[in-house]
RNA sequence: GGGCGCUUGGCUCAGCUGGUCAGAGCGGCUGGUUUACACCCAGUAGGUCGCAGGUUCGAACCCUGCAGCGCCCA
């Protein structure tokens, strides 16, 4: 498994003094890449590990959550890559048709042009042409992050396979009956001059007023309506031009009389019904509500069950249409409100004004209060999908990481509502609808109809509009993959294995690529979803532009290093949260390369004139065997933490295995091998050395890929790429729980020894005599006795004596109680007795009161009857133990007085 | 209004299926130029795990209520 060398002898390595990544990152990419490591390695019986990437938006910037997003899967990739497994990350853009053509026309404002003078074909060619300058930008960011997807196979949602992938869905769904065109309320944009599906809304609490208005009677004044008029409440009074009614809910006493009566309409003289409807609530106003249903969903529905007519009082710029008195033509609808209030005012017909917080929608992408508009649209019927991706998740076909997310999937399919996909723009899929002028035939097929199937007439016109972007996205793990043709991709790489996104698009996206997959394909696009936090501020606000908390991850890229950002934002990323940073956050992964760079170069710079050894005749000394099960450990743990979507607990397992215990421990016991042992012991030693060194970068890579690489092309044991090695394969040899726990001892004697130094500032030349008595029952005194060398190297002394079980405390020693066995060291003139025995008193005191409150529970008939026997066993142990260090404390203190 | 989540040392957060889980990083303090690393080393001090009940032999971890914060949906 591990080729520890293949030179005689060996020459220096010279690192860099410093960790420089900037110097070599780029550098190791464009070799991964030239080389093919990122495409998938021919089929060898193991199942593929597939991922599509979430296309980024083409003229958008990569902000820090999408690094979070790419990270993570660069992650899993590189994990699965070592892992053996034929692996295939698949990157793309979309098209983004708002954001896009919102882009290009602000460009063409600067340049004193307009798409409307310049036509839709010449402005689609423009768009072309920043879509594709803007997608070597994006390409370039996830360069930068070391991003290990398959160009080769980068797709745009534009790409012709892919626009054939969703002509064919489109007629497919018209075929089924699952895609229809009506007049219906949509949510408008005014600005972008487009409708969107509810999804692209969002709501947000916003400071109004609820304006009341007087509308008179039209036959005078009514029993209980003295003054010939009615009180309405609205928080949208110049929607009052659209009424065609007013409603009452019909248990409502105060106004039974008045239904079926007509009402004069303010401003425009119009008559309106008073209708009766349950869908008013009569605790909200005045329990009169005005119904406008060209401008409201509910009044929409009410107007369909009272056949009230629709007026639609706007333009699609969100200015007043004609079909409105004069004066408010052409106005926008904040300066229409203002107008129509001062003419109620005017009127007296403004009875007064209250405060009300209530939900505003605004546009996802512009922020623009979204209207609603009553228009001809292209619509989804949803219902039958839903049903079939609720299934899916039924049938455990796909789980969701972390499991809570599951409740919103499925909320959002249980409350489905038909899909708007027509948009009011030109960059995008044309809506592959044709009509016919002559007889007004609607034709819907595969490919474009030269004349009216039904006619003859060669006077067709092609639908103005387009298809929302996502109506290409629900499409991509399969699109992507070259359906609709049945390639050999498609064969070998679908369904894929895992999504990984954020929470913000499990409705926009996720669900709707599982009902795709279903319908489609017949199968779930994707088995595991991994659903990744949000990036955050520290004071865990949202990363915003307009609060310029935002981070740039190619600005701590170019500071600290991409490795330092992909270990950063794993190490914090627990599931399910989350993640809160600042700029100074970085600096841990930027460490902690620097750590793994400052081993590497102590190793690589100390193997001058050494010779590697035979591995069929290599020995291993217990140092040597425990970090061998400490890694072997720390793979183990990474490993099943990485397949069960943890990076926190991946990435702090390889963190500690890696400082704690090879650098803090490993490297430094090994120096009495290389500084100090015989010329054959310096080679066993530092064989051994680059044996683990190697492995442990290949445990490192997919969290520091490039310094991890670096490194390991200067190892003289390397075997190629780091990036095509195996992942450290899994061991039980290697592990020797008796050897971990006496090394955990050992660990505990030296910490015990260096804090007494340290706390009485006894100097790091003076060399300590340790005495060691062990307890009787102990199991690892052979192991100290066979380790003693080490001991006093690691404590500065000369080696350790052996106290018999029976002997008395050495007099002028300073005792220390450690698990299993005291230690007393020779140094009692350089330390304060008196100050030693006031710390020893506490803990003492620490120790009497932990071995009462033990023996308060041992006490207790019902834990010794109801708890577990092993469990009472620790506990008795843990009384005696604490029982036992009190009283041998206490003769510590006894001898220093 | 419905749903979800969070509240653990000065800061940012981990703690899976109740019994060595009271932890990490940063920050603080003490001491260190032993030629890998001051982006370092050796030590060290900090927490009644939001509040109040309950279940249990035993709760940061389960249940209920409360308070504060955040998000999603309506």
């Amino acid at each position: 498994m591990c080729q520890p060398y293949r030179r005689i002898c060996m020459k220096a390595i010279e690192l860099a003094k410093a960790y420089d990544p900037k110097s070599f990152e780029d550098e190791i990419y464009a070799e991964w890449e030239r080389e093919g490591h990122f495409k998938p390695c021919p089929p060898n019986g193991k199942k593929p590990f597939t991922v599509v990437m979430p296309p980024p938006n083409v003229t958008g910037v990569l902000h820090i959550g999408h690094a979070l997003n790419i990270c993570l899967q660069d992650i899993q990739i590189r994990y699965r890559r070592m892992t053996g497994c034929p692996t295939l990350w698949v990157p793309g853009t979309d098209h983004a048709g708002i954001a896009t053509q919102h882009v290009v026309d602000i460009k063409l404002k600067k340049e004193g042009r307009d798409r409307h003078q310049m036509g839709r074909e010449a402005f689609i060619d423009e768009t072309w042409k920043v879509a594709k300058e803007h997608r070597s930008f994006i390409d370039n960011q996830l360069v930068k992050l070391g991003t290990s997807a398959d160009w080769g196979r980068e797709r745009f949602t534009l790409d012709e396979g892919l626009s054939k992938a969703v002509r064919e869905v489109f007629v497919t769904l018209y075929e089924r009956g699952l895609i229809y065109r009506g007049e219906y309320l949509v949510n408008w944009c005014p600005s972008c001059g487009t409708a969107l599906s509810d999804d692209e809304v969002e709501h947000e609490d916003e400071e109004g007023s609820l304006w009341h208005i007087w509308y008179e009677l039209a036959d005078g004044p009514l029993p209980g309506f003295p003054d010939g008029r009615i009180e309405i409440a609205t928080t949208r009074p110049e929607t009052l031009l659209g009424d065609t009614a007013v409603a009452a809910h019909p248990d409502d006493e105060r106004y039974r009389n008045l239904i079926g009566r007509m009402v004069k309409l303010p401003l425009t003289g119009r008559l309106i019904p008073v209708i009766a409807d349950a869908y008013v609530d009569r605790e909200f106003g005045t329990g009169l509500v005005k119904i406008t249903p060209a401008h409201d969903p509910n009044d929409f529905e009410v107007g369909n069950r009272h056949g009230l007519e629709r007026i639609n009082i706007l333009n699609p710029d969100g200015t007043l249409s004609s079909n409105l008195p004069e004066k408010y033509r052409g106005m926008d609808v904040i300066a229409a409100r203002k107008a129509v209030l001062a003419d109620l005012s005017d009127l007296s017909l403004l009875k007064g004004e209250e405060k009300l917080v209530h939900s505003v929608g605004h546009c996802y992408r512009c922020g623009t209060i979204i209207e609603p508009y009553l228009s001809k649209q292209w619509f989804v019927r949803m219902r039958p999908l839903a049903g079939k991706a609720m299934k899916a998740w039924e049938q455990g076909d796909v789980v969701f990481y972390p499991k809570k997310w599951e409740n919103t999937y499925k909320h959002w399919l249980e409350n489905i509502k038909d899909w708007c996909i027509s948009r009011q723009l030109w960059w995008g899929h044309r809506v592959p609808v044709f009509y016919c002028r002559k007889c007004g035939a609607v034709i819907v097929e595969r490919e474009d109809p030269k004349a009216c199937p039904k006619c003859g007439s060669t006077d067709i016109h092609q639908d103005e509009d387009v298809l929302d972007t996502w109506f290409s996205s629900w499409l991509w793990p399969f699109s992507t993959l070259g359906w609709p043709e049945d390639t050999e991709d498609l064969q070998r790489f679908y369904p894929t294995s895992a999504l990984v996104t954020g929470y913000d698009i499990i409705f926009f996206w996720v669900a709707r690529m599982i009902m795709a997959g279903e319908e489609f394909t017949g199968k779930s696009p994707f088995k595991e979803v991994y659903i990744n936090g949000l990036v955050r501020d520290k004071k865990g606000r949202k990363m915003s532009k307009s609060l310029g908390n935002g981070i740039d991850p190619l600005e701590i890229v170019d500071e600290y290093g991409a490795d330092a950002l992909r270990f950063t934002l794993a190490y914090n990323c627990a599931t399910g949260q989350d993640i809160c940073l600042d700029l100074d956050s970085f600096k841990m992964g930027s460490k902690f390369a620097n750590k793994v760079w400052n081993a590497s170069r102590y190793i690589l710079m100390n193997i001058e004139g050494r010779e590697s050894v035979d591995p069929a005749r290599l020995t291993y000394n217990e140092a040597d065997r425990w970090i061998l099960g400490q890694l072997d450990a720390a793979a183990e743990t990474a490993g099943q933490a990485l397949e069960s979507w943890r990076f926190n607990d991946a990435t702090q397992a390889v963190y500690s295995y890696f400082w704690d215990d090879f650098c803090d421990w490993y490297i430094e016991a090994t120096k009495l091998s290389t500084k100090y042992g015989s010329d054959e012991e310096k080679d066993r030693a530092t064989t051994v050395l680059l044996m683990v060194l190697e492995e442990s970068l290949r445990l490192l890579h997919p969290f520091l890929p490039f310094v991890s690489e670096k490194i390991y092309g200067m190892l003289p044991n390397a075997k190629g790429r780091l990036i095509s090695q195996s992942w450290p394969a899994h061991d039980p040899a290697r592990r020797d729980a008796k050897l971990a726990s006496q090394f955990d001892t050992l660990r505990e004697m030296v910490t015990l020894a260096r804090s007494l130094r340290s706390e009485f500032q006894i100097p790091p030349e003076t060399r300590m005599q340790i005495d060691i008595k062990l307890d009787s029952h102990v199991d690892f005194g052979d192991f100290l006795k066979r380790n003693g060398k080490l001991v006093a190297f690691l404590v500065n002394g000369p080696e350790p004596r052996f106290l018999d079980g029976a002997a008395a405390r050495p007099t002028g020693a300073i005792g220390l109680a450690g698990k299993g066995f005291e230690i007393f060291l020779h140094v009692k003139e350089l330390v304060d007795g008196a100050k030693l025995i006031q710390k020893l008193q506490k803990e003492i005191e620490r120790e009497r009161a932990f071995a009462a409150k033990e023996e308060a529970k041992l006490g207790n008939p019902a834990f010794v009857a109801a708890a577990p026997a092993d469990i009472v066993e620790k506990e008795k142990q843990k009384y005696k133990d604490a029982v036992v260090r009190a009283e041998r404390l206490a003769h510590y203190v006894e001898d220093l007085a």
